[in-house]
DNA sequence: GGAGATTGTTTGGGGAGCAAACAAATTCGG
DNA sequence: CCGAATTTGTTTGCTCCCCAAACAATCTCC
């Protein structure tokens, strides 16, 4: 019987049951997808996280929208967009103008060099997704995704 | 042709190509199942994250185990693990022992009250991916696992 | 035995996230 | 139409995760 103890430097080891759960497996993925997305950009010499990302497209497809709406289309508090868009607009990609109708509210926007930006940043995404890609048909790649949204239609706050 | 902006409270807005994109839908679908996870254990009076469970599985399947070798296996910094461990040791779960072989290293290990959580928590994990994985046939989470492997094995550091 | 590597810790910095409180502005009820 | 309730953006405070660099103690290897 093999003593597991004793010197196993690298060579990986007894992970239980942890590959076999579902949330442990997604977790450690996204972990590394992340980390291929940050290098994809790195190597390019753009800095964006897989958020500004996301949040850059949604102002694109629906520029004037309010910090509130955009908070709830992230899933995140209102108080957690504030340092973000402040960064985004610090590096002169987005506005916050004042909205005509509402005085609460802004009227979020990207600048022309903001979409310039998201025109290269989309086109580095477009390389990143291919990569982490790679291993999968085109069939099992639709699979996937659709596997993971039935997942999170399940995975309610409750 | 209608007129996107207008007032859209909570009726989703456009997404554009981000439904597509696998990382944009693992990152969604990890967030939602992170919330799921806490919900569970904040329902039954437990606080763990799925950072800390995972840990706590490697170190009672490798006892004696070095900090380095666990931060390896959790794909973390050493320095990052370091409040992580404070902050279980002094929860009673887990102890620093002196290596008898190596003055360098702990010997990391449960205590039998760690031993104990560890057995509720394991119940409370398999009630939350039960439900997480709810909307899936056992064949459909073991293709999403292997497909989710596949992803991971892609998306190398670079 | 001494040079070099390894281990755990500390410090410093950055980002993500929430909750509570607040002022300004809007909406709603009477 | 005017006051009350609600909404929005912001600030502050707190927790957590992550890394890099530096440091002392210890081990390894020559």
């Amino acid at each position: 019987m093999a003593r597991p103890s004793a010197k196993n430097p690298t060579l990986s080891l007894d992970r239980g049951v942890l590959p076999s759960l579902l949330g442990y497996v997604l977790r450690r993925t996204q972990s590394a997808v992340f980390a291929d997305f940050a290098a994809t950009f790195a190597q390019a010499g753009e800095a964006l996280t897989p958020g500004e990302f996301g949040l850059l497209v949604l102002v694109e497809r629906n520029a004037g929208l309010s910090q509130m709406a955009l908070a709830r289309a992230l899933g995140i508090d209102r108080s957690t967009l504030v340092p973000i868009l402040n960064r985004l607009q610090a590096r002169g990609l987005l506005v916050r103008r004042d909205s005509p109708t509402d005085g609460r509210t802004h009227a979020l926007g990207l600048t022309p060099a903001g979409e310039k930006a998201l025109t290269r940043f989309a086109r580095l995404v477009k390389a990143h997704e291919k990569r982490i890609a790679s291993g999968l048909s085109a069939a099992e790649t639709r699979t996937l995704i659709g596997l993971l949204e039935k997942v999170r239609a399940s995975a309610r706050s409750l």
